[in-house]
DNA sequence: AGCAATCTTGACTTTTTTGTACAGATTAAT
DNA sequence: ATTAATCTGTACAAAAAAGTCAAGATTGCT
């Protein structure tokens, strides 16, 4: 239940692209995110893949976004970079060497699982990359208007 | 952001042990869940260095919890197997080859996976391994009741 | 004491994830 | 056409996680 190096790097790079109006090289993006150009040209082509960004080649090349930065919703993101959660495979994957989960009929893990996936969707499916691109400041206000969070003191 | 194998086996394991009002072996939990005997071991023992479980040995030997379920609580069993989505050091482990986060002026992105741990952990420290020996069907209305989650219809 | 059932430990193998290397393809400018 | 800057793809290497194995230690029973 931790991040990914995918999930975390992938992200910046598209917040970092999101933030230059014009695009971005691969050396550009690798130094200003402390990542190596191959590793910067692998995640790169997850995002490119999934369709966040659009590649132009050559010289005078590079990325930028593929649509406006408020159609870019960041659970679309995460999935594409390290999947979610709690798959809806997840029981039949996890029965180990038995056929059917053992926990089929009163699975409670199950349903907490999905509490938690539900609660994490909630965010992030809520989310654009347009909310990534405030600074941080005016990023807390937005997460605090999210439903379910009204209640917390999140932020310290 | 996925759950580790270790986190659903632990959890399960500690459930099964947890609804057996007596121990339970190594070959019995195995069994019970579909996981090897080297492996169920390897996870008994993470359980057990972090104080949830209680072995015996020898013969009629077996794990049995080492205080009530109502005590245990989830949060901290799956920082046991897994450790937190978001770590407190998480920005200083990922700032790449610089000395210091990128974003740590400006960082939307840390602003968001603080929130989602948030929510994750206000689930998780407020469920107890007895919530999680009800059944399915009574789980599913235990976490209806809790905060944040009100407006979600979250339990298809 | 001897035996059988049981947990304990560390090393080992396999699989997955992370990260790197390099040759190839594309484009703009000259 | 040539060159230099750029993306693209595949294969490879390193690290981490998952899972296995075998020898050892403990205990109850006879």
């Amino acid at each position: 239940m931790k991040l990914t190096s995918n999930e975390e790097y992938g992200l910046r790079c598209l917040v970092r692209i999101g933030l230059t109006g014009s695009s971005l090289t691969i050396p550009e993006i690798s130094k200003a995110e402390g990542v190596s150009p191959a590793y910067a040209a692998k995640i790169l082509r997850i995002l490119r893949r999934a369709g966040f960004i659009k590649a132009a080649r050559g010289k005078e090349g590079g990325y930028m976004l593929a649509r406006p930065a408020d159609r870019i919703v960041i659970g679309d993101v995460i999935d594409a970079l390290g999947g979610r959660l709690f798959e809806t495979d997840f029981c039949s994957q996890h029965s180990g060497q038995q056929s059917v989960c053992t926990h089929s009929v009163d699975c409670s893990v199950r349903s907490l699982w999905r509490t938690v996936q539900v609660l994490v969707d909630q965010v992030l499916s809520k989310t654009t990359l347009q909310d990534l691109l405030r600074n941080e400041q005016e990023m807390n206000s937005w997460v605090r208007s999210l439903p379910g969070t009204s209640r917390l003191s999140m932020i310290q």
